[in-house]
DNA sequence: AAAATTCAGTTTATACTTAAACAAATTTTA
DNA sequence: TAAAATTTGTTTAAGTATAAACTGAATTTT
């Protein structure tokens, strides 16, 4: 859910110094509109989902030995989460889980041949979407945002610890 | 889920005129960031969430009247979607639902009292967390962004028909 | 070695989200 | 006016997400 279309008339309604609510408002909603274009392409064509599409994706680009716990991390969500979505993929047999024999309490996620098969079509086609919608743009302008997105990122983690 | 953590693997795997893609990486590291901050801050603060702050937000800035439908077009959702949210605050006396004399179909929507006294803690903290994690950057690069964005997403409209 | 602690992952309860099927009310069309 | 089509919102089924409680396994402390 996106306040996207609330935008004009939260921004009325604050100072005009609120230029940070003003980008944040734009953050939002470009993100949601991409966003919402690749979920929906990965339902219709994949019958699959952008979580499915990131595990595999943390798979594919690993080397073999992917934790539970580190899918967790590199994905930013919780383990629990981790749990439900490896579970189903595994049910379509598209990864496999094995049991540690160091450690038992560690599994150890693997993406199948048909997981793998998977993946690269999804891959190509998510890379040609956002491709394709921002092909629009000069690359200087892309790069631009980039840049200030990249500051911003730096800038937001150097305030958490003021909050 | 976000890829962030992946970001640079992935980066590493595809050509380097790729702009689009790095570009797109950055907007979701710095997206979900965000979110994940202002998220956690209502949870802890309010028990509550950004669906019940965006639902909120859509009443309290609308003249009275506003129908389920009408939510689900200004936070763009699905109706089904609106239909629990709504619920769950009505539940907690913050908003309340009235069935239109003119057409029973339609449900008008309003704000409590109550609610519009969480609302406006929750918007003074809301507007608060964003400015102090953008509080770092400067306002021309801040401005930078909102314009690259606003750019990006125009863009990106336009792209749409391609897919 | 036994007890306490930590660690990896699952389960549970609840909330959010979609798409699709549905019900009820209104509007359009023939 | 009667039938058909459209519109508004809810329900359903399945997936995604969190926090917190829990289980079993390994490690640390005593």
């Amino acid at each position: 859910m996106s306040q996207a279309i609330l935008f004009d008339k939260v921004l009325d309604s604050i100072p005009t110094e609120a230029h940070q609510l003003r980008a944040w408002f734009a953050l939002l909603r470009c993100f949601s509109s991409i966003e919402r274009i690749l979920m929906q392409h990965l339902a219709q064509e994949y019958n699959s989902s952008l979580p499915r599409y990131d595990v595999l994706t943390a798979l594919a680009m690993n080397k073999p030995g992917v934790t539970m716990g580190d899918l967790a991390v590199m994905l930013m969500v919780t383990k629990g989460n981790i749990t439900g979505v490896v579970r189903r993929l595994e049910q379509d047999g598209l990864v496999k889980k094995v049991t540690s024999k160091k450690d038992r309490r560690i599994q150890s996620v693997t993406i199948s041949a048909s997981g793998r098969k998977l993946w690269d079509k999804m891959h190509r086609d998510y890379e040609r979407i956002i491709s394709t919608l921002l092909k629009g743009a000069s690359e200087a302008q892309v790069n631009t945002l980039t840049l200030s997105l990249e500051h911003t990122l730096k800038t937001v983690e150097e305030a958490v610890p003021q909050l």
